[in-house]
Order: structure tokens, then C-alpha cells, then sequence
DNA sequence: TTGTTAAATATTGTTAACAATTAAGTGATT
DNA sequence: AATCACTTAATTGTTAACAATATTTAACAA
């Protein structure tokens, strides 16, 4: 198993919500998980800590990156402007085959929702997104924002925890698609907003949860 | 000297067009160079490489990146999307503390350009994106425009060498200030934008340069 | 000269041993 | 029990030697 091999393994596992934010990746345990070399690992962590997957303390290994609230409201900002410039790009030179293809993805997603294959209709969805990026045409907008989509569970899992509620709506990605189809650029433009404000709300309202205060929790009991 | 020293020191080298694109970087000249192991070199070559500032090809080791024309667009294109969106949040929410900063390095920039500092030029005139960025207070936009900054000097003399001209116009970076101080976000997009394809479009139009047609090339003489 | 092969050199890639640091365990003391 | 110092173990970090590959040089033949 090469280097590659190994980071996508994990890199999947964080968008498969396997990986909780937090656990530790010790060296040789990983290691010997892969069949690799510690060097190899090391190599791979490294990468994963530049990409924000992995927090990386010296001397105290790697874990699962927590980001912090701030990060998490940041990063869907950025990824409501990412995802709107690509559909507006995507949206006045998009042709039949490739709506064509946006629909056969949509129903495949359908499938495995009703299937209640809920790990597949996760990655089905994620995969909605990243074929619009790719659909667009402009390779650095489409690096940067699945460089966003694989922080994004680690947001959604840090904060909201494995509520099945925080999957994206199959409904809403299917009127980003009439949009598109229709011409109507702004339209998608603002349904795709919405559709990640849905998540990114949700976050917002969140009480205070990582640190909470010590003192009125203790002398409430 | 530490790993994120020699990190630094590469990338600003890039940024003051110092390192033509295409430069070898070998690991034990580096590592003289900076007095570091060569274990070090590897790792910041790695990085580097990530963030596409130099290429790197199995055993035949890292040269400084030489973007292509359509990489050259892409990166443009996706800095006028992250710029305009900076300028948006950050035009409401902006204080007079901060425009007075920004028309201080507006000053900067200008009496380096007047003192015929042209090193110096360019350097201020990346900040003011830079703070641009920063004071818009989200860190995934200043994140990622940042990789672009780092990015932009490479197409640029990759595909349009060393002339003066292409540096920023400090009349334009004035009136993006104007115009966000008067609340007019989307006229300071209008003129960022502007702004951008100036450059942008010196290398649209520029003929194929990376490889001529060497028959027309020669029987022209 | 041009082309081809082979040796020599230079460069990158990998590994295992060691060092440094942190975490965990142990027992004495209060 | 709780705290502290101390020892042990686990983990990460570094290094130099070696292996693998690529590049240059030299010698020779066409």
C-alpha cells in the first residue's frame, strides 16, 4: 500500500464519519494497520496536518483535528462563496449530457437514502458536490473546495455529532439541478446557500460545548 | 535555522521573483545553503510542493513550479472570486482605525514606488491584498487567498517574464479603498476586478510561448 | 562529427538504529 | 486517598548509512 493509498484510506474515513475528532493516530500502530513503514506514516501526517485533517503537536503526536467553532463558520462561509462562483460559471455552459449525468447521480442518491444505506447516501451526496466543482471547469476552485469538503465533517462532527438530520437533503440538490437546467444561475446560486445554511445553522445555535463553564456546571447538580 | 525558517525564505524568494520557475532545487546544495540536515530540505520541499509553489518527480527530485496557461487563468479567476467576496464582508464592518492603516501602506507603496524601490513595490502592494484579507476577518478566505498570493508570481513570469508593468497600479488599490470607505462594496469588486484582469488578461493574450512552433520559428529568419 | 555503450558520478529514496520527549506506572510520604 | 518524586515504558524526532535511480562523462565505433 503506497503513501497515496494510506492518506486517501484515512482521508475517507474522516468523510465517512469513522474517524471521531479527537482520536489519537499513533506512528507505528498506523503503521501496522497499513502494512507500511512508520516513515511512510509520518509522511502521510504530515500531509494531513497541512490539509487541517489532523492536528500535529510537537512531540505529542497526531489526532483528529477539532475545529473550533470559528473555523467551522468560516469554512462554510467560504464554501457558500466557493460553491456559488462555481455554479455560476457551471450554470450558462453546462449541456444536456452532463444534466443527464447530475440526474443519474441524484437518483442513485435517492436509492441509497431510501435503501437507508445512510453511509453511501452520505458519500453519494458529498459526490453531488464534488461533480459540479469538477463540472465547472476551473481546477483550483475545484482543488479548494473539496480541500472544504473534507474539513466539513469534521465541523459537523465536532459540533453536531452523528445526528442523521445533518446529511444533506437529496430534495434541495435536486432543485439545484432544475435551476442549473433552467438557466437560472442565481436561483441555484441562492438554493445552494440556503441548502448549506440548513447545516451551517444548525452549528451557529449550537450552545457553548467544548469548554463548558466548569463552575455552573458543577454547582447546578 | 528551523524548518518553517527555510520554509519562509523559499516562498519569499518566490514572491520577489528571485527563483525563476523551472530553478532545480537539489536537496544537498539546500541544505548547505541553509545549514540544515537534509531530512529538513525534504520536508519543506514536501510542503512546497503541496501548495504547488514547486514540482516534484519521483526520483528526479523539485524545481521551482512553472504553472501552465490554464492553471495561470484558473488562479486568477479563483483570486477575483475570493477577493470579491472578501471585499464584500469586509466593506460593511470596516472602521476608520482600519481604512487609516490601509492608506498608510497606500503611502508605502507609493514612496517606495517614487524612491524606485522596486523590490520594496511589489512586496507592499502583495500586503495590501494580504490585509485586505486579514481584515475581513474570515481565516479561510485569508487562508486560501494567501496560497494564491504565493502562486501568482509564478504565472506571472512564467508566462509574461519580468516587465515592470506587470505589477500592481497603486491608483487602483487607492480607489478600492475610496470605494469601500464609502460603502460601495460592489463598485470596489467592480474596480478589484478590474484590477486583476489587468494582469489577468496580459496573459490570456500572450502567444503560446512554452513551445513555439520551431518550423515557423525558423524558416522566418 | 554523430551515435552507442559503459563506467563513474551525482541525486534522490529508504531504512533501522539511536536520541529526545512525553506519558504511565510505582511507591513513599503526608 | 492525594501528592510528590522517581522509574519505566511508550511515543515521537533525528540521523547517518545504505539502496535505488538518474545524470553525466568517457571511450569507442560508425
Amino acid at each position: 500500500m503506497s503513501e497515496d493509498d494510506v492518506l486517501r484510506q484515512i482521508e475517507q474515513a474522516v468523510i465517512d464519519h469513522r474517524l471521531p475528532p479527537g482520536t489519537k493516530l499513533k506512528e507505528v500502530q498506523l503503521a501496522e494497520v497499513f502494512g507500511v513503514k512508520r516513515g511512510t506514516i509520518r509522511k502521510v501526517l504530515a500531509r494531513l496536518a497541512y490539509s487541517r485533517l489532523v492536528d500535529q503537536l510537537p512531540n505529542r503526536g497526531a489526532s483528529v483535528a477539532r475545529p473550533s467553532v470559528e473555523e467551522g463558520r468560516d469554512l462554510f462561509a467560504t464554501r457558500r462563496v466557493l460553491e456559488g462562483a462555481i455554479i455560476q460559471i457551471l450554470t450558462p455552459q453546462i449541456n444536456k449530457a452532463q444534466i443527464r449525468q447530475l440526474r443519474q447521480m441524484l437518483d442513485r442518491e435517492q436509492n441509497a437514502y431510501e435503501a437507508d444505506d445512510s453511509k453511501l447516501a452520505l458519500s453519494l451526496s458529498v459526490d453531488f458536490h464534488r461533480q459540479l466543482a469538477k463540472m465547472g471547469g476551473n481546477g483550483v476552485l475545484e482543488e479548494y473546495l473539496n480541500d472544504i469538503i473534507r474539513r466539513t465533517p469534521l465541523v459537523i462532527l465536532t459540533h453536531l455529532g452523528t445526528d442523521p438530520q445533518n446529511r444533506c437533503r437529496n430534495q434541495e440538490h435536486e432543485a439545484i439541478v432544475d435551476a442549473i437546467e433552467t438557466g437560472d444561475a442565481k436561483k441555484a446560486v441562492a438554493i445552494m446557500n440556503q441548502h448549506l445554511l440548513h447545516i451551517e445553522n444548525r452549528i451557529e445555535h449550537k450552545t457553548e460545548d467544548p469548554q463548558p463553564d466548569l463552575a455552573t456546571l458543577l454547582l447546578s447538580s
